[in-house]
DNA sequence: GTACCGGTACTCGGATATAGTATGTCCGAGTATGCGTGG
DNA sequence: CCACGCATACTCGGACATACTATATCCGAGTACCGGTAC
């Protein structure tokens, strides 16, 4: 199980994008500089992002990303299924009706046991990213930072 | 993010030594027939099992694997880390401090707050798997189907 | 002076290579057993 | 009859291929702007 560098991008990203003052928008190379990231690699987060709702791409001259809604209203868990997709990341692969102890379809209504676990473990990591917001996460950055970064911003 | 499949061989096959009467060990192909796995790729999750301390190995002549201590004090989590690992799936890549925006060191005595964010959300999935033990989702597998396992494993 | 039109430069978006990890398979190392042999 | 030693068959353990996904990159599609031109 591994969770992939780009979700680290995306909330840095989205972190960073609600500090812009006004409602200008980003551009991505603006985005890449400000962590030395690999813009066009990056280029495929932030359109993840922007497929799911989380950002909001504007084409050609004074173009870029901004955050498809206010900072308090997207939660973390959203950026992070926006970039690794909601897919469940324990698949059942229903063992339990196969081979010798094959189980019967009458003993399957009820869904297995592991997979039921693994879902309510899912479930808390879920349950966790979502009761903070990309605002709260703002909050928590250090002011010598986020001076910093409404500077740079500003410019 | 995606949880190895191996975690799904891993727990049934915990439950199911979990079920076996007396302390007889079980032999790999026998674990194998008893949900239709391969039996060469299954080595490599029972490898692991062990060398965790999960399971125990005995070589030779009525050898086999078998619970290394009571299923009552053998947690879920235990055999999940012994498959996966214990590797934290979120790994901060510390992009905070590169870029133009680089945060000095002194700012970065505390840890970057998506890194936090995401350890807890780890947290939070362990936890809700170090509550459950193999006993326990013994006792959640329907009645019939305990049934014949024991019928299958006496014979 | 104003409105329209076309060219241009700039932005994102998706199709295309590469690398690393999960998946799958094989053969060799080690051990308890069972038989044969000697006392 | 009993004890010892050896060959054997059986078990797991780790080294070796393959497939898939995450990583990394490039070039093309679309859009707002800006200048020129006609009215």
């Amino acid at each position: 199980m591994k969770v992939s560098q780009a979700v680290e991008w995306g909330l840095h990203c989205a972190i960073l994008l609600a500090q812009v003052p006004g409602d200008s928008p980003l551009r991505r190379e603006v985005l890449a500089r400000h962590y030395d990231l690999p813009e066009a690699y990056l280029s495929k987060t932030l359109q993840a992002m922007t497929r799911a709702g989380v950002l909001q791409a504007t084409p050609g001259p004074r173009g870029g990303y901004r955050l498809a809604g206010p900072a308090e209203r997207l939660t973390a868990l959203e950026v992070v299924e926006a970039v690794e997709g909601t897919a469940e990341p324990f698949t059942c692969q229903e063992i339990r009706q196969r081979g010798l102890a094959a189980a019967t379809p009458e003993e399957c209504k009820r869904p297995c046991t592991v997979n039921s676990l693994m879902f309510q473990a899912h479930q808390a990591w879920r349950e966790t990213l979502r009761t903070v917001t990309i605002a709260d996460l703002v909050s928590r950055v250090p002011h010598s930072i986020r001076a910093r970064n409404r500077r740079l911003l500003a410019g």
